[in-house]
DNA sequence: GCCCTTGTTTCTGTATACAGCGTATGGTCT
DNA sequence: AGACCATACGCTGTATACAGAAACAAGGGC
């Protein structure tokens, strides 16, 4: 989603981070007056932040104009994880299947290796979970990568670009919670298998893997909701309604 | 997709209908001033559309500023295809899996009988093809809206944005090829099997049924890849650079 | 003859002024 | 006292003016 005006980038990243962050209540409706007093930048910039967030999915239009902030239930949250298994499962099935150079899966396997690394040297912890997210959204976009299509690459981009649908939206919860700890292991050993599959060509194993490989991230949401400390963990928490929600 | 405004959406249409008739070369860089002129609008809500165009996959944006006409190949359209397979199988299984009151179903069910009459009275031919994409796009909305998900609605409204990925891109060249006038028969009986599988709640079938629905699509394009004639029958067809290309 | 440089032109990105419309508020009538 | 209407405010959508940068063309140097 390459950007290149300053000015309009600006708008966007920190429109993004008052709505993550929950300073915007959940449909209140984004006037852009005070928003242009707030971010500094003009009417038009603004705009063009909007209607891009509005495309994005984390404003909704009002009928009678303009963008409020848009509000997420449990029940989206499910939906986003399953949409970016179908999508990432996809991938990796074309990535399998397609005709591919020993050399391009070199990428692949050293991303699964680093991960590898990380994790024999010590447990995954609150203090440098940061790392693995890094390396583990590195093995999402090589097998992205690998499946060829600028036309999937960009609808799993849209997919993820919600918060809560990202490859590793829960890691913060899985680092924190002790019980949460095997995630990590089983992870891997899926990040290993998806590897296998695509090497041996077997798309329909490398899609199944990659899906449920997915669906960790709703198991790690599931536990995430059991209280409220793990429920803050969650990105863009402030958005999401819980069904039965504790007080705030 | 709502718009609100009336000048953001005549640019929005028209130069929509601009790309995708051909009229703008592919690689083109579309500069602002020249478009005014042509569409009749000013410049603010003209970029707005460029934008949202930009946003939809129409539009690559260039480094140092605009948009210019995107081109796709072949396998931007087998992709296209499958990403809509996937989502529409994700919305199929969970419209399956989900909680449906019995009245819920009503509206799909009369989506496949109303298709049932149309192709027991006639063969669909070039004069009647656009009421049976008419219904078949119904069908298709009543499986999404059955998936329950606003999420996935927005991702398949999206997947399905580019000309040649929505549902009936294909069915043009089915009506007008004598040889392909099988694919209504069996498209007729993935609808009919898929409402089966969702009644039945057989998530898993319904999935692969509405997979193998989509790629009916497929195979209807390399039918009318092998000649020119039905070639230029596929929405977009100046926007997509075919492999073995006859002269233009 | 070719390449580099410089000046001009045209473009995008940005800011702002204006108009029409929805909305809220306060006053008045019943 | 409540409801309805009128007025005024604020908002979005739109148009346009301005500035900086990139592309292009022409001229001079090597």
């Amino acid at each position: 989603m390459e950007i290149s005006s300053p000015q309009t980038l600006r708008a966007l990243l920190q429109l993004r981070e008052l709505i993550l962050s929950g300073e915007l209540e959940v449909g209140e409706r984004l006037s852009e007056l005070p928003l242009v007093d707030r971010l500094g930048v003009s009417r038009t910039p603004l705009r063009a932040a909007l209607v891009r967030l509005g495309e994005e999915g984390l404003l909704d239009p009002i009928p009678t104009g303009g963008y409020a902030v848009r509000g997420f239930d449990e029940r989206d949250l499910y939906a986003a994880i399953e949409v970016r298994g179908a999508l990432e499962g996809l991938a990796a099935r074309l990535a399998a299947e397609r005709e591919l150079a020993p050399a391009d899966l070199a990428a692949l396997r050293e991303a699964v290796r680093s991960l590898d690394v990380l994790l024999d040297r010590s447990p995954i912890t609150v203090r440098n979970f940061d790392e693995y997210v890094k390396r583990n959204e590195l093995f999402h976009a090589c097998v992205i990568e690998l499946a060829g299509s600028s036309v999937l690459a960009r609808q799993i981009e849209r997919a993820v670009s919600l918060p809560f649908a990202s490859a590793s939206a829960f890691v913060m919860v899985q680092a924190a919670l002790p019980e949460a700890q095997d995630m990590f292991t089983i992870a891997q050993d899926h990040h290993r298998c998806v590897l296998q599959a695509i090497e041996a060509r077997e798309g329909a194993r490398a899609e199944a893997l990659m899906r449920e490989h997915a669906r960790l991230a709703r198991r790690n949401l599931e536990l995430a909701l059991r209280n409220q400390r793990t429920r803050d963990l969650v990105p863009g928490s402030g958005l999401i309604r819980f069904r039965a929600n504790a007080a705030v």
